[in-house]
DNA sequence: TTCAATGCATCAACTCTCTTGATCCATGCA
DNA sequence: TGCATGGATCAAGAGAGTTGATGCATTGAA
């Protein structure tokens, strides 16, 4: 089975064979009946075998053709069930890789509804703080976090991410009210080389505020901060829509309402050359539902 | 399984599936390790499903890829077992067009030889006395008389035809001695029409020997005239070697050793394009060694 | 008998798929 | 650190495969 075997001049005969046309058959390929006659010769060659008789107005196999044709059909229904049958089953499951932050925090809330309206499809959520490739990680579609331009992937916009600090009320009390942002200060930054931490300052109007650079990395994930916070380690930067669940069960406040942006947003994410598989499809028209802000343009001038 | 699926790309997946790599499958096929890429791209595009993890040194297969791998091998082996085997089974017949005459007086004779060579050989002859056209019968190969010179096919020289007047002796007994071509006139010919007559009369100094053009037509075939020359009904015009046998059993005599040609001899043919099967090559090795003058060209001086 | 319809073969021209070779990049191993 | 391995990417090119026009033989209907 080289590549020197015509492969679809066998596709070719196979149809033939059915409809013992040449035409026929070209028309169930799409193809023209020179294009069929072409094939066929070209197989009857390679093989050194004449397979059909040419009758006037009507072809019929040789014996070599017919002992031929039914294990060439046998063979392709095998194919032909082996692909469908694994699109079918790998349609069954989406993968869908996000950070923790949002999979706890939004798809934990809404994936029940996208369950609901796609009950045959198992949802396989993964969380990962990297940036993953497609190429290298079996995932269907990604949740990301960035400007919505990575190459070779189809991206829909899904909200702005914007930060303000945060911590837990036990905390705010040991410093009694929080009425300045530099009040914050007192209190523990958590990661205070969080770039986060310089905008909103600098957007509350003190560019200045001391920020302890040289200290340890970020946590990583904001889900690991807010922990923090709310454990009262110190005050976080957080996403406050992320955690409203937690200001109502007085585990955290947000003392100031200004919220900054640092021009990256959460973004839907996938290959393009994938965009029109069904479970894509779903999901994504799941998300536009879901979501008000789905696909529009977080640059243009509207906020 | 329309036009539009990359049959040879499911090829290329299933060499790739068992190497593991795409260079080694490349190696395999005869391929580049690019042509491999972007055949598996291909076929992942057009199945919308990633078939292969690309790590660093090493690909690894998606679930997907696992799940298709081993019935896409079944598929394929499938087909290369229909076709070997058809061929097999195809090389296990030898089907050979004769004219009747040919194959009762030379081929009879002989096949036991051949068939000894050729043990696993089942050999079919049919004999026809129109000229067959193998693109609509069955037939490996065939005897024919002519010139040689049938487009598409390829012919071998077998052996000069050529003919002489034959007759049984009760009937030569009953005008005595036949000493003179002429004499010949006194009996009954057994196909006037036949052209071989007027060349043979011609030949032997008697270009204006009254024959009875106007009478039925050749009987058709050389040995149903034989049987009738056999019989007593006259005189029939032959090819003197294959009646040597009823010669030594008296059924017939040849009164003159003049024989004639007309142009046309017996050659050994079949498609151009089969020339290289087995079977063929088999055949046409056992006729050169059986007859001293194949291949050789009837059309130049040596006679 | 003649005429129209059907179906395959043939031919030349072209298209577009597929292949090649060069180059690049990342990783693993010495 | 430097080399070998293995895959991706790119531009260029070849050639397999298609197409459409045409021809031929047969069948069936008028």
């Amino acid at each position: 089975m080289s590549k020197q075997f015509p492969l679809n001049a066998l596709r070719v005969f196979e149809a033939v064979a059915r409809h013992l046309s040449f035409t026929k058959a070209g028309e169930e390929l799409g193809l023209t009946q020179t294009a069929v006659s072409y094939q066929v010769k070209l197989l009857e060659d390679t093989l050194g075998e004449v397979l059909f008789l040419r009758q006037p107005r009507r072809i019929q196999l040789t014996d070599a053709g017919q002992r031929l044709a039914p294990k060439v059909s046998d063979g392709f229904d095998l194919l032909r069930a082996a692909v469908s049958e694994m699109q079918g089953s790998a349609d069954a499951t989406l993968t869908i890789h996000a950070t923790s932050t949002f999979a706890s925090h939004w798809l934990a809330r809404h994936l029940g509804i996208f369950q609901l309206d796609n009950p045959t499809l198992a949802v396989r959520l993964e969380t990962s703080q990297e940036v993953i490739d497609f190429s290298r990680t079996e995932a269907d579609l990604a949740i990301r976090v960035g400007k919505g331009d990575w190459p070779g992937l189809r991206s829909h916009f899904l909200m702005r991410n914007h930060f303000t600090p945060m911590l837990s009320p036990k905390l705010a009390a040991t410093i009694g009210t929080i009425k300045e942002p530099l009040d914050l200060l007192k209190l523990k930054i958590i990661d205070p080389s969080d770039p986060w931490w310089k905008i909103w300052f600098t957007a509350s109007g003190h560019p200045d505020a001391p920020l302890e650079y040289q200290s340890r990395s970020r946590l990583g994930a904001q889900a690991v901060e807010a922990a923090a916070a709310m454990a009262g380690h110190g005050v976080a930067i957080l996403r406050p829509e992320f955690y409203q669940d937690d200001v109502a069960m007085g585990r955290l406040v947000q003392p100031f309402s200004l919220t900054c942006e640092d021009g990256s947003h959460y973004w839907l994410v996938y290959p393009q050359s994938r965009r029109h598989t069904a479970k894509i499809r779903a999901f994504r028209d799941f998300l536009k539902k879901a979501l008000p802000d789905f696909d529009a343009n977080p640059f243009d001038g509207t906020q």
